[in-house]
DNA sequence: TGTACATCAGTGAACGCGCGTTCACTGATGTAC
DNA sequence: TGTACATCAGTGAACGCGCGTTCACTGATGTAC
């Protein structure tokens, strides 16, 4: 998007377009077939074009991946901010980022899911994470003593996380639970402790 | 263990052996290399084998990755039956969870992390899931109602995933936060919620 | 407005690699008499 | 104890597949005068 409105050119317009669509294949086949099967190739294919065209975009399929990552991270930075506010609290912040996670599920779980074998985050990427953490602490019930305020901040993530990693991973199906309600629950569990 | 065991002739012990130590050197691939690159071809080329060998012991890859998980369900259902008994609490199945998940990071990612693409898991894990559920419910303290039963236990299930999968995925690295000291601060919080 | 040149997107062939899986076969191990 | 036969572990060749990546090349697009 960014890039798309930030191009010059013509030229430089077109080669933002194309990474965009190259980007878009790549989350569906990582819908599909998973994160460490994305494939060049196939998302060249996908668009037909030939697999070699693509290292005009992006000069390796690392780099692909550590882009995703960091549109990613970035995305829920944006939806923290956007959700952050005066009349914002724990519990804003906490539907965000469930709706966040549950609109790409597999977008949420290449960030915060089992990480990628062989593969090196990026430096930036521990910016934006604590980025996002910022917004967290600012977040918290007014008067809150620093020496409260991580753990209190390190509790929302792990808790939250807990419950929406395990729903999006199934593993709650077939087990009567209601996913919604659970995170309902632990929401509360923060908000009143 | 149990499989090399029960062999009654020569040839099954020998059997049992060899599928022993090709999952063995499953579990070493999928910690160097993650779960979706599992081959047998290179298990066998580990074990000195030619790749076909393999298919003696296991029809394919899939029914291999399988048999990883359900030994992997089975290890911490018997974990938690080993930590359950009369003078055990949550406390204590919750640090034989942590022991068991830091013992073996990927044994538990792979049963709890994000799902392998693709992979349709068997139908007893489910069985041995409710087992392990089920240690759970007993250890609660004593005169928990059935209404509550459930929502504490999956709380206790949650929140201590919260912590173990960020930990084991290595999100906490470079943050100052000790994962240890964090996982007993949600131990404490339901324990007396 | 037209021409000459530079830039750059995309192609197809090629390299070397590893994968899962099937198949016909050899040779060792176990079984029955 | 010895022989005849059945069982079964393991091999090597083969199939078809897709991968990441490099390279020399064509043709379209943009730039400068």
């Amino acid at each position: 998007m960014t890039e798309t409105e930030s191009a010059r050119t013509p030229r430089e317009r077109y080669r933002a377009q194309v990474r965009t669509e190259v980007k878009e294949r790549a989350w569906e086949q990582i819908a599909t077939a998973g994160a460490s099967a994305l494939s060049l190739n196939a998302i060249a294919k996908k668009m037909g074009m030939s697999g070699p065209a693509l290292y005009r975009y992006f000069a390796s399929r690392d780099e692909l991946i550590t882009e995703l990552i960091r549109d990613a991270y970035r995305s829920l930075a944006d939806t923290f901010h956007a959700a952050a506010g005066p009349g914002s609290d724990l519990g804003v912040l906490a539907r965000a980022l469930r709706e966040w996670a549950l609109a790409d599920p597999h977008r949420y779980l290449l960030v915060y899911g089992t990480p990628i074998p062989g593969y090196r985050a990026p430096r930036d990427t521990a910016e934006t994470a604590s980025e996002i953490m910022a917004v967290l602490l600012e977040a918290l019930p007014v008067p809150e003593p620093p020496a409260r305020a991580l753990p209190r901040a390190l509790s929302f993530w792990t808790r939250l996380h807990g419950v929406l990693s395990l729903e999006l991973a199934g593993h709650f199906t077939g087990m009567d639970v209601d996913p919604a309600q659970l995170f309902g629950t632990e929401v509360r569990s923060l908000l009143s402790p």
